[in-house]
DNA sequence: GTCTATAATCAGATAGAC
DNA sequence: GTCTATCTGATTATAGAC
């Protein structure tokens, strides 16, 4: 929350939020820069090019999802069983998303469209992340509580897509976030789970 | 199969295999106009404009894949129960995506980034589509089969997300599109059904 | 650190020959 | 039905005043 109200601060939320909502080629300078009380041209006196500012706005998205995860999981104790971090994962993640962090939505919106150069930079820091979902789903499986006839790869790339659509389509209303949260940890988990009826 | 080897439909091809490969704003006149054996402006004898040959591909993309499920689905016939037919319709909709059919995953690929009118009509194209599964869902809640825990637009959503994203991590290597499709039907499905641990 | 020009670029679209 | 040449508009980026 150290939130210093400097014009590059600002820049990066706007650039956030415009990146969420319309993705990389509707995100227009102008835009992010009116979001952020300025002019276009004045965005080039914090950052060098568009790209950049991006660059910048993934790598945050990224550090920001990746710290609020861990520690809600770290925060459970030493004993927590398998099933039950990779529970409080997916719901740390989805609420994360459905209330309103601009940065890790931009991230799920517009990584595919990223330029190749800047997309292995953006996918080598987010490996650390991929390798802790990979971790708690490994662990599953070497416990015994999740299934060993599913591939932990695809479980993986299965479960973060299915969680990081929910900011596309998600509208408040009927159900809580809380409560999304809770029905993408049953549907996965259920499924993902070693005994079978 | 009825593949006339005519301009207009070269053009149509070209663009579903480019937008499913650089998305929306990445897929530039110049390129699809190449797939197809001719120079950018040559398109304009077949379409007035980018938008029209774009929403042309995703309602090609919807129908085709649209089509494909339900005569998987279908052909099952009338005795079949809900969560086989929910089950046949996944490894449809997975084999589909995988086995390459350009249309469909340029449909899962760009979606989120159409401009707001043509998309309103997308969608209502899809309408149709989300509705079929949307039946299957609440069907199999119905006879006792499917969790009436889970609410049956949630599943859907999330079922539909999962799915899609297939196509943009998928390789070829150690699984077959087919056991990538069981794979996406058992963690769904299990999640699914009703009778839990 | 932000502004008012303005340049440079690029992609969609048009005109008209063949 | 496709081409070459050109136009238009939008957007990133720069120059230089304040």
């Amino acid at each position: 929350m150290a939130h210093a109200d400097n014009g590059r601060t600002r820049i990066l939320d706007s650039a956030a939020a415009v990146l969420r909502q319309k993705g990389l080629a509707g995100a227009k300078l102008s835009e992010i820069a009116k979001g952020a009380g300025m002019l276009a041209p004045s965005i080039y006196h914090h950052f060098p090019s568009k790209d950049h500012l991006v660059e910048e706005v993934m790598m945050e998205g990224i550090y920001r999802n990746n710290r609020h995860i861990m520690s809600r999981v770290e925060g459970m104790g030493p004993g927590t069983s398998p099933m039950v971090r990779l529970r409080t994962a997916i719901v740390a993640h989805v609420d994360f998303l459905l209330t309103g962090d601009d940065y890790s939505s931009a991230v799920a919106r517009i990584f595919d469209d990223l330029p190749e150069e800047m997309r292995k930079r953006v996918l080598a820091a987010y490996s650390s992340f991929d390798n802790y979902w990979r971790d708690l789903i490994v662990a599953a499986q070497a416990d015994g509580t999740g299934s060993k006839a599913l591939d932990a790869t695809v479980v993986r790339k299965f479960l973060i897509a299915m969680l990081d659509s929910c900011s596309s389509w998600y509208r408040p209303g009927k159900l809580s976030p809380a409560q999304i949260a809770e029905q993408a940890a049953d549907l996965l988990l259920f499924g993902f789970a070693a005994e079978r009826p």
